[in-house]
Formats: structure tokens, C-alpha cells, sequence
DNA sequence: TTTCGACATGTCAAAACAGGAACGTCAGCA
DNA sequence: TGCTGACGTTCCTGTTTTGACATGTCGAAA
């Protein structure tokens, strides 16, 4: 229910076509948000009908830009500011957590020991990610860097939790 | 498609009913991979269809108790072995950081400070969860343990990046 | 001029997910 | 005896998500 409303905040930024949108959602949204091209086009069509957005151009290829209408920013807002975050928090690696008493101690602790590497790795292409972009004081660079600071304290929680974790099993 | 995996796993202790299974993915599982009671009998016969689980016992009120079979241990060893994790993190309260410009400051700091509050309160229901449950030395509790420690360590990283993420908003 | 990669959208079927209504049973207790 | 609360399953309706397939356009380079 939340892609209705990451796109709704992806098009208060500027105006985007379907394709710009999947764009942008690769580098950024992704992490928080995952979510195909069929599911946008689809959701896309169905905010237009609801007049949350509308098309504003119509560029070559059948490209139709849409931009957000005054009902969409304030449905964003409302989101935003009245809707109760619910923690969903699927998380198959987690899940398996609880059950590597049915695995050797052996596999248990490869199984550990490979989301550390795991973690080392999103931290570090999140770190590159950081260098690749020219920051400035802006508003959505803050919330950029925020939300890149939530992922790379999150991979090092992480990789230390899995090690403790991994000496734990005997 | 790891609800399958979970109920496989909850059955690889003991022989259990879809009433039964529901009650123990309320106090262990659902911090994990939420699944509602629709889902969890409807997956029991499809996992009952595919012989991953059979009917071990009919008991009084139609209760129908299940064990995990052969192919369903083989089945969730592979799962915990072979199978890749890959990160879902669909995260609403995430996808909501990107967006924190479209509302004022005072808006914006004080969705942060909820997620602070949220993020103590978890930490301490895990806590009382903890010392609710007596710790034994079998592997179970140390799957047990080690999920827990995921959940407090989680939310004490939020509770931080919350509070440092707020002091970033001017 | 052909070809190729990026651009651009749309449709479909199947699975997963959510929430609840509907139905019935059993044990204990007032 | 009648009530209540826990036990226990099934079905239904609707939305969300996934993954694949289908279709076509444009610009640039070989």
C-alpha cells in the first residue's frame, strides 16, 4: 500500500514519466521500498484515474509525464503526518535464525558468517553510493543522507550481531 | 513464499495444528514474518498436498495435527542451506525519511521522535519477552536467544539513528 | 541503411497477503 | 442446565506483489 505513496513523494519532487520513476527508485527507494516495473506502471495508472496525479506531458515513445496534483501532495502530507508507521519487517534471514538447530553447528555458523560478509558488502556500496554523490544543504539531501545513515548503521549492527551470533553456537 | 519454510520449521520440533502453530508464531516467529490465519491453514494444506507435512493425528473439534515428513525435513535443510537469503526490507517507516521535506520541521522531528518512542518500546517488550521465557542450554534457546539479541540490538540502533537523524533537521 | 541499445508502456496469470465471516466443539462453572 | 470462553477449521473477497511476455519508438553508430 506504501508504493502509492513512494511514488506520490518521488513526483513532489519534479515531474517524472513511468520509466524516470523506475529509475530513480533503483538508486534510492529501492532499499526501503522494492517494487517492479509492472506494479508501477500499473499503480501509476490507477493514482491518475484517482486524480492524485496527472499526466502533464506527453513526450516521444508514448512517454507521458505525469506530475502530482493538489489532492496527491496532500494525500503525501497526510501519509506523512497521520498514518501510523506499522512494522512489517519480513525478513527471511531473520527467519532462519530460529531454525539452524535443524543444520550442523558447522553449516549454522557459515550460514552467520556469510551475512557478515553480506553486510560488509551493502555497507560498502552504500559508503560508494555516499561518495558518488555531490551533496549539497538542500532538503532532499538531508533526507538522502538520513535515510543512507539508517542503512549503514544497519549493516553494521548487523555484522556484529551476526558475529557475536556465530560464536554463540557451539 | 518462506511462510512455507516457517511452519516447516515450527513442525520440525514437534507435531503441531494450524491452532496451535498460529499461537506460537504470535510469541516467537511473528517479529520475523507476520502471517495471518488465513494464510498459515491455507499453506498447511498446500505443504499437506505437496507431502512436505502429513496428518500424524485427528484429535476432538476436528483438530488436525501435522508432522513434518522426510521430504519436508530434506526441504527446509535446503532452504537453510542452499537458498540465498536476499533482503526484502519493505520498510514504510524508511520510505517515509525520503519524503520528510514535504512537511515542515516540526512535522519532520516529531515523526522522528515517534519512531524514538516506538523504537524503546519494542526494545522493551522484547525485554520482558526475554525474561519471561527460561533459557535452557538446548539449541532452541539458543536460536531463541540469538534472534532476541537481533531484535534489542535493531532497536537500539534505531532509537540512535532516530535521535541523531532529528538533531540533522534545521 | 541497418542494427542496436536505451527509451517507454502495457497486459496477463499466478502467488502471496489481509481481514473477516461463518461454522461447529468441548470443558468448566454458575 | 445453560453459558461462556477457548479451541479449531474453512471459505470468501479483495488487494498487492511477482515475473514474464508483448509491443513499439528513437538516436547514434557501423
Amino acid at each position: 500500500m506504501s508504493l502509492r505513496h513512494a511514488l506520490l513523494g518521488l513526483l513532489s519532487e519534479r515531474p517524472a514519466s513511468g520509466y524516470d520513476l523506475l529509475k530513480r527508485f533503483e538508486t534510492s527507494l529501492a532499499n526501503a521500498w522494492p517494487a517492479t516495473q509492472s506494479q508501477m506502471y500499473t499503480e501509476l495508472s490507477k493514482l491518475a484515474d484517482n486524480g492524485l496525479i496527472s499526466v502533464s506531458t506527453q513526450g516521444p515513445r508514448g512517454r507521458k509525464e505525469y506530475a502530482l496534483t493538489d489532492e496527491g501532495l496532500a494525500e503525501l502530507r497526510h501519509w506523512l503526518t497521520e498514518i501510523k508507521p506499522q512494522r512489517h519487517t519480513r525478513s527471511d534471514i531473520l527467519l532462519r535464525v530460529f531454525f539452524l538447530n535443524v543444520i550442523t553447528p558447522d553449516q549454522a555458523r557459515s550460514y552467520l558468517t556469510e551475512l557478515m560478509e553480506l553486510s560488509e558488502q551493502e555497507h560498502e556500496a552504500l559508503r560508494r553510493l555516499a561518495d558518488s554523490i555531490d551533496w549539497g544543504d538542500d532538503p532532499l539531501s538531508v533526507n538522502g543522507k538520513i535515510a543512507l545513515e539508517y542503512g549503514l548503521r544497519f549493516n553494521t549492527m548487523r555484522r556484529k550481531w551476526a558475529a557475536w551470533a556465530a560464536d554463540q553456537i557451539r
